[in-house]
DNA sequence: ATGAAAGCGCTAACAG
DNA sequence: CTGTTAGCGCTTTCAT
């Protein structure tokens, strides 16, 4: 007789609520199914070289029982990665960061995926943290929204690793990012065609992106023969709406306001609208990425947008790739496209006060 | 000697960017070390009744080696459940869903808890699916904001469940909501208070929560001794705003149209206000929950809000406390308030075109 | 085609 | 205190 006999469970037929409900495993199914417990497995992972006849019998067990295979049992075996990826990015409260988390989750899911979503604060060393824990439940790929700091320690982590929306130092990983440099080109190209000579930029604290944008704002200047008035670039402190609001009035205070602003983040935008709402100040103004109710203010906001929703498709499928080992190219770099979206705030004139 | 000596794995030593990368194992630390297999795990989880300088040399080993526990491995005994917790929920990209998200994840990470997102799409039998494949992975805890359908099948699955915003059938488990009655009633007095009398009020398709806040709209009306006119209760076909802006359209080219329109979702607010922009019409408007932006619209936004993130919070903490089984209560009904947050656009008086 | 058996990495019970 | 050992539920050879 079998040694496995599992006589414990004294009364497993009582469950009201408790947290301890035995789940029926595959040595349960066999026993039920009269087959042995590789059958069953077989048959759970699509039956191939299995009799019509037994395979019926197993699927009929299951049923009864209301089997469920344990995903962290499969996982155990080495080399046979769990079914989940891991997104760790910072603020899901920002849309930017949303869209792309339910985007890489629809993509995820399609594959039967899960997606674990690492606790990330605002702190670097916290990323570092979260990704580490994630790394420990054997998480198949890791999507990272890499917060500044050496991303080196992920190098040797046996996982596959995607960048998301900017690249990480200390590591060659795929990433999907926008074209920031062009996208931030566009913006003041569209302003400087538009006869503005003293643009503001403001910038988030040394995010890789905004420095892109900054890149592609000087050279629209330089194209144009025009100058960057550096007491313009406004570096803020925080990359939240406050620091703009409060940066922008200051800018629109002095004795030579610029005649237009480019903000190159949603939130930034939003505060730079704030603060000239309340100023009752209307220079031209173009953001970076779209938001929700853009068209809807006093006056629309020009944006220079991207399909961020794209990014968190790309940046899944590519995993799963990488993941199944179906990709073994070299890091990829996908670049998305931005385009200008005018709406109104973005092509008023150079005029002082119109 | 040891019969466990991995003699496997013929060329482990190069991976160039192989997604096969052996991680140490808790052996080759304690080989490292010289110390057993045992004393490692004691080491590792906590080090309680272990020599002190003992726990040193393994500490220093496991830094050497640069060892992670295998989370999967250690959740695959019974009883210990893995160290995460799923969130089920519809639309990240939906502001109100997104701050839930990040509550609650900001809550699980502090107790060391990752949270699985099953990628919920937007059909009743999708969420059926996901949450299956979550309970197969072992998670701790489940948090769903659930969809209509039954959820019965919870009832055994030996998990506790905490649900969102809305109770599901067919289960009695513990449930975190806003005060979706008094909510209602809130606006629906905020609107009559100031002599609006043909209140229009915009419900998504049965969900529970709007439900509710037209049973609180209908209680006010109760109160100051009026009837609702049932030709105002519009009970849209879909809960997004294009919806809400169709009807609003609809609504307000009647010959009689309301003097005031009450928008039971966020979504549906912004669909309102689309509408009124287009028709330029300006009936007085509240919406409920608050959303970003409102206060920056031509004319900011009144709404019914309540504190979402807490909502997330309370939701992680009891889950994670049920999960500990450090709460053993019936399941609880925990009720955040509403409060009016009057901005504008609630307070324009009923005169039909002022 | 199918059963038996060997682990995956870890925890926990049991010896020393 | 610390080493040894038996599994957790599953996948996977290896026989049969």
């Amino acid at each position: 007789m079998p040694c496995r006999e599992k006589e414990v469970n004294p009364v497993p037929e009582t469950f009201p609520n408790t947290p301890e409900a035995a789940r029926p495993t595959m040595i349960d199914v066999a026993r039920r199914a009269g087959v042995g417990l590789g059958t069953v497995s077989r048959v759970v992972n699509g039956g191939h070289g299995v009799r019509d006849e037994t395979a019926q019998r197993v699927r009929t067990a299951i049923d009864q029982l209301g089997f469920q295979r344990n995903e962290v049992a499969r996982a155990l075996r080495p080399g046979k990665k769990s079914s989940s990826l891991a997104l760790v990015l910072g603020d899901l409260t920002n849309p930017f960061y949303a869209t792309i988390a339910k985007a890489s989750l629809e993509v995820a899911g399609q594959s039967g995926f899960a997606v674990v979503l690492g606790s990330v604060d605002e702190d670097p060393e916290g990323e570092k943290r979260a990704i580490r824990e994630l790394v420990s439940r054997q998480v198949a790929g890791l999507m990272i929204v890499p917060d500044q700091g050496d991303h080196a320690f992920l190098q040797g982590a046996g996982v596959p690793v995607v960048f998301v929306d900017r690249p990480a130092t200390g590591i060659d990983a795929d990433i999907v990012m926008v074209d920031n440099e062009g996208g931030g080109r566009l913006a003041a190209e569209h302003l400087l065609g538009q006869g503005h000579e003293r643009i503001a930029i403001l910038l988030a604290p040394s995010y890789y992106t905004t420095g892109r944008r900054l890149r592609g704002f000087r050279r629209a200047h330089r194209s144009a023969g025009l100058d960057v008035d550096e007491s313009l670039v406004v570096q803020l402190p925080e990359g939240n709406a406050e620091s703009a609001e409060k940066a922008t009035r200051e800018l629109m205070l002095r004795p030579d306001p610029p005649t237009a602003i480019f903000a190159s983040t949603n939130f930034l935008t939003e505060g730079v609208l704030r603060a000239l709402g309340e100023l009752r100040r209307d220079p031209a103004v173009v953001g970076f990425d779209d938001f929700r109710l853009a068209d809807m203010l006093p006056t629309p906001v020009t944006v220079v947008a991207s399909d961020i929703a794209e990014l968190g498709r790309s940046a899944a499928r590519l995993l799963l790739d990488r993941a199944a080992g179906a990709d073994t190219r070299p890091p990829q770099r996908i670049v998305l496209p931005c385009a200008l979206i005018p709406r109104g705030s973005g092509e008023r004139p150079p005029k002082k006060k119109r």
